[in-house]
DNA sequence: GCGTGATTACTCGGATACAAGATGTCCGAGTTTGAGCGG
DNA sequence: CCGCTCAAACTCGGACATCTTGTATCCGAGTAATCACGC
């Protein structure tokens, strides 16, 4: 029960993406060496994110990622799922009737998580990026 | 970014044994054929719960398992920890500044998480278990 | 009846096996930009 | 100066390699209750 490096990477990538100018594209090679990935692992991640529509690539020269909604709007909550899955953090798999209570708690539990990264949003970082990247 | 089985099976285990009478003690067997898992792989996870002083094995005939804590005590947090480990599930581990603050935001959410779970407890379940065991 | 030893039922812990997922790497293919070259 | 071609820079996507973790099994060892036996 961890949440995963590719995250991490998402996480600070979008954070950088939001920070920059919106319309410019950054190669995927410098927002890899920033974060000591290698390029095409780090592609490989932001692929999920177009896939969910954050951003957006372009090929060939002067190629990269640009951001594709607004900031504002994009939260923890929209990566982390981008990422790790949307499935639900705990299933109880044994048949003892419909509802398992165990479950039901976990899941309010996740719930709650869930909630405050979904009010989280990016933009609100951007202002100490310069800092603490 | 999942929660294990083994999880699940240490809180099935330790919702019956809330329930069960608390002096009685519980072959592993049981527990492990009510849940459909190898006695011996239960007994390992169980081993977790024990070292975290929640309940106490006893060896040899009429041998098994018993609460130690009151069940009003033990709370979903505590097994989980037990099972899961204590470390936080988010760890930006590059250097970046003294504080991440990505990392400050994935603490707090997961934070909001275990303040519900620390807060519930076993036995406020106890009374639906035979409907949902 | 009573102690003593053997048997039985049980848990404990380490070693091992297996599967799945996370984490990366490699490479060929496609795409866009821009430079160079010939007219 | 214009248009064409070609090379360079770049991303994309699939295939593969590796490592860690979760899941589970097996087996020998230890332990406690109980049964059987002999005194």
């Amino acid at each position: 029960m961890k949440f995963s490096k590719a995250t991490n990477y998402a996480l600070h990538t979008m954070l950088f993406l939001v920070a920059a100018a919106p319309d410019k594209r950054i190669g995927v090679q410098q927002l890899a060496e920033r974060q000591g990935v290698s390029p095409t692992y780090l592609s490989k991640i932001l692929t999920s994110l177009v896939k969910a529509g954050m951003i957006e690539s372009a090929s060939g020269a002067n190629g990269g990622y640009r951001l594709k909604r607004n900031g504002e709007d994009i939260s923890f909550l929209d990566i982390i799922h981008a990422i790790e899955g949307k499935t639900s953090l705990f299933e109880c798999d044994f048949n003892h009737g419909p509802e398992c209570r165990i479950q039901q708690v976990m899941l309010a539990a996740e719930e709650e998580m869930e909630t405050y990264l979904r009010k989280k949003k990016m933009s609100e970082l951007v202002r100490d990026v310069r800092i603490s990247m």
